[in-house]
DNA sequence: AGCACGCCGACT
DNA sequence: GTCGGCGTGCTC
């Protein structure tokens, strides 16, 4: 017998070992195996008959049972072609890590009877939480609930009294949940992406929360949305696919309009305050106008928690003399400012650069702070209400959860998640115009996702205060009048204008040259190989002019059917295989979020 | 991804 | 004359 094993490893193949008498395996079981001279893990995805005279020994089972099932597997394959991954680093991201020395006991995944399967659904309204804990604590069917990171998954874990399957908890206790899983020991249990391939004993219900994070898609093999993948498991076992959102994904609501997905519960509930604020002349000195500063006083006054969204690395460097900004040598984009660290960062390359004392362009001293990042703010608010406690979020503070205690929270919009409904007293968007003005087909998308949860978050008590200079923006007056509708229309309408998501589904390639003709030729031979491709639209590799940078960089857009990766795949098979040729990198994105 | 082999520069 | 840079190729 001969078994078909794939590692951990950007390689499109599996590698085959004689399967010794002594060990039974079967396939979605782990096994070690020798390969290029080291034992290494990987898991068994086939097995046939055929002439073993050349190949190596399978040495031991990692555990004495399969830990997916053959429907997993099936998933796992159809992920990794989706993402343009290998299957065996696919398989890697959605297993719990192996224990270190003797193998454990454990049960295999059950076969379920597959039902047939049911319209995944899409809740929005207001009660959708409590609704799920009501749902979880009545059904009898096994769940699986996916949350966006590690604090969403504690605290549904807690609010469920069920097992984790995170990396936030133990590994043993994320093995024991895991294998627990499969035999029954819990009806539900919770997890991060890495559990999404979790084994249920029984027809499930799977549940996505904040159905439209990007956290969803995190970097790393496989780049594959988590929404994507729990479709494909609710199709191919028959799960009920429960989605989370108050605003989804634009793909999502578009699935609802064609009854793809069964849309729920849109009706409007109490609404906060949505207001904005005009930060005309104001915004150079102060980072809060007075609406916002009122909003402050007045949540201090009540107790009440508020959180002004920042956006990281927004404080720049420039030169009063000669108007010149602060750029990454490298990657030529404005480096971020550091007070604390005394540095320059680039959010790029992460390298960090000294404080400089003058301006290498001019050699003037006069130097200032341009723009608002989550330091100027809380130097300022700090400032201007000396007696509030105020917390950033940032790279550094970023599990401490909802800052302690802190009166004030500063950060990205990605916090917000960690309030449920009516927790804050306000929201405040320092800059909102920084966020909408992104390079990017959802920057608009993103912007009505925040907005939305802000009002979520501040519930009808609340206030949202909008600092722009854009006040009609479509995003702004959907979430003020807590109306959808026309928000996905208009922006439906956009991406079909112009060939997006999710009528066309996109695909980038990148290169970060050692040299101009290095680079320049890696990105053209790569274009090459996908013209004549019927149904792609390739689009001209643009060079990411960044002034003085001193690695050159290119980016092609490719758009094709649903069925890209199939049709990029077989041609682009060396550039996934080899991503470093001489000093030049090379990144290709499945269904890039920008 | 690691790692081994393989061709061109400065040194005991 | 070697030590060693990384550039290319292979791993059942």
């Amino acid at each position: 017998m001969i078994a078909d094993v794939a590692f951990d490893l950007p390689l499109r193949r599996a590698f085959s070992y004689l399967v010794p008498p002594r060990l039974v395996v079967t396939p979605g079981q782990r096994v070690r195996a020798d390969l290029s001279g080291r034992l290494r893990i990987g898991m068994v995805v086939a097995l046939r008959d055929g002439d073993a005279a050349d190949l190596r020994a399978l040495r031991e089972t990692v555990e004495p049972a399969p830990i997916l099932s053959p429907a997993m597997l099936g998933v796992a394959r159809w992920a990794a072609v989706e993402s343009l991954s290998s299957l065996g680093s696919t398989i890697a991201a959605f297993v719990p890590p192996p224990r270190r020395g003797r193998s454990e006991p454990v049960a295999a995944p059950p076969t379920v009877e597959r039902r047939s399967p049911s319209r995944p659904e899409l809740w929005l309204d207001l009660g959708r939480e409590d609704r799920l804990a009501d749902l979880l604590a009545q059904t009898s069917e096994p769940a699986l609930v996916i949350a966006p990171d590690i604090p969403t998954a504690a605290r549904w874990a807690e609010r469920l009294d069920a097992p984790r399957l995170d990396s936030g908890v133990p590994e043993e206790a994320r093995r024991a949940a895991w294998f627990g899983a499969a035999r029954g020991r819990a009806r539900v249990v919770v997890g991060t992406r890495s559990a999404l391939l979790a084994p249920l004993p029984g027809p499930a219900t799977l549940v996505l929360i904040h159905e439209q994070d990007s956290a969803h898609k995190p970097p790393g093999p496989p780049r594959l949305h988590s929404r994507d993948l729990l479709r494909e498991r609710a199709r191919v076992d028959g799960s009920r696919l429960v989605l989370l959102s108050g605003a989804p994904s634009v793909e999502t609501w578009w699935r609802t309009e064609r009854g793809e997905i069964e849309r729920a519960g849109a009706t409007p509930g109490p609404w906060p305050d949505v207001v904005t604020s005009d930060t005309r002349g104001v915004l150079r000195n102060h980072p809060l106008t007075l609406p916002l500063t009122r909003a402050i006083e007045d949540a201090a006054r009540r107790g009440r928690r508020v959180a002004l969204i920042v956006a990281r690395g927004a404080a720049a460097l420039g030169c009063d003399d000669c108007g010149a900004l602060f750029r990454c040598p490298d990657c030529g984009i404005a480096l971020g400012l550091s007070r604390a660290t005394r540095s320059l960062d680039c959010r790029i390359c992460a390298s960090a650069h000294a404080l400089p004392t003058i301006c290498p362009a001019c050699a003037g001293h006069r130097l200032s702070a341009i723009g608002w990042g989550p330091e100027r703010v809380e130097a300022s608010v700090k400032k201007r209400f000396p007696g509030v406690s105020v917390a950033t979020l940032g790279a550094t503070a970023r599990k401490a959860g909802p800052a302690g205690a802190a009166q004030v929270v500063i950060g990205p919009a990605s916090l917000l998640r960690a309030y449920p409904r009516g927790k804050l007293g306000a929201v405040g968007f320092v800059a909102l115009d920084g966020l909408l003005r992104r390079p990017d087909f959802r920057a608009s998308e993103q912007v009505f996702q925040s907005l939305w949860a802000a009002a979520e978050a501040v519930g009808p008590e609340g206030r949202v205060i909008i600092q722009t200079l854009l006040p009609d923006h479509d995003a702004i007056r959907a979430v003020r009048a807590q109306e959808q509708g026309e928000f996905y229309r208009r922006e439906l309408t956009f991406r079909q204008e112009v060939g997006y998501p999710p009528f066309r589904r996109l695909c980038t390639v990148s290169v970060t040259g050692a040299t101009e003709a290095g680079g320049r030729r890696l990105i053209e031979e790569c274009a090459a190989r996908l013209q004549g491709i019927a149904g792609l639209d390739v689009y001209p590799a643009a060079r990411h002019g960044a002034p003085g940078a001193r690695r050159p960089r290119w980016s092609l857009l490719i758009k094709g059917p649903d069925t890209l990766p199939e049709l990029i795949g077989e041609p682009l098979k060396p550039y996934l295989e080899r991503r470093r040729r001489a000093g030049d990198v090379i990144e290709i994105e499945m269904d890039p979020t920008s």
